[in-house]
DNA sequence: CCATGAAATGCAATTTTCGCGCATATAGAT
DNA sequence: ATCTATATGCGCGAAAATTGCATTTCATGG
């Protein structure tokens, strides 16, 4: 599989910026014409660099005041009730992204909530109550100094 | 301003996914012509719910092997220390997001590294050494259960 | 140093999609 | 019931994407 020159690079950062750049604008700024920009965006696609396009929300227009972060630790790592966990986990909407850290905290999740009390009632009456779950820790966010940013390249 | 109703919520939801589906197909879903999508889209780009449209990339297949989250606790918030702190975290490439938090930890980063080697430089290199930070802890990403997803409307 | 082939490029034609005007329909207020 | 705001669908013209094709570029082997 072909490996990716500047251009491509260059293409990339473009389209994490701004997704809907025509391909002659982005071809003015890469020197190309607009049908290699085409060109070599459906390779990049095709190729798995792209996974897709989407948009980006306003989060405050649209109610969701606020932002946390939650730690989750374990009280047990069978199978069964880890699964049920992940299960709530990838239901839930609020939460938005999950990862597996290494370190204390077994989760941490990523929720956006209208307000306190609904980040209230996902902490003690859907993460808390679960057999699973020993420790929740929330931090809520009070600053987003880089919002999700493009992929170092 | 208008506020918006089920169809601009579905139409929302659905641009979050993929933002690269015609007015036409998201028409047929929504019951509505492509005209009328295309109107709608224009006005919540225009009223700002929409803030932009990203190409989403393959961390993985671009070298960025490893995911981490950079907690930070400060040693001092003397601002002019805090400005040159957070001028790196802005223009480290590597950093992706950063948060202020409530908790222990002032700051919480979040880094794509090619390698583990890279991100210790991170530390090791630039946040420890620099005279605001007192502590740094880092938590490698292990597994994402849950990638970046669509906000819950 | 030149010949050769594979890949990349630009141009132009085709197709698709978008954007907007306009006439009609719908809902809410008086 | 009427009037007015707003929403909707249709259709046309413009813009953008996509594809075919001839040419150029570049690396490789002779």
């Amino acid at each position: 599989m072909a490996s990716l020159d500047d251009t491509d690079y260059r293409l990339l950062t473009a389209l994490q910026r701004d997704a809907h750049l025509t391909s002659e604008k982005l071809g003015e700024a890469l020197n190309l014409s607009a049908s290699q920009v085409g060109r070599r965006r459906q390779r990049l696609e095709a190729e798995g660099y792209i996974e897709g396009y989407r948009a980006r929300l306003a989060p405050l227009k649209l109610g969701l005041h606020v932002q946390a972060f939650v730690s989750v630790q374990m009280a047990t790592h069978a199978p069964d009730q880890v699964k049920t966990f992940v299960r709530i986990v990838e239901t839930r909407p609020e939460v938005t992204s999950a990862w597996t850290l290494t370190g204390e905290a077994d989760y941490l999740l990523r929720v956006y909530c209208e307000d306190l009390a609904a980040l209230n009632i996902l902490i003690h009456q859907v993460l808390l109550p679960h057999p699973a779950v020993a420790r929740v820790q929330s931090q809520i966010v009070m600053d987003q100094l880089k919002a999700d940013g493009p992929l170092p390249l």
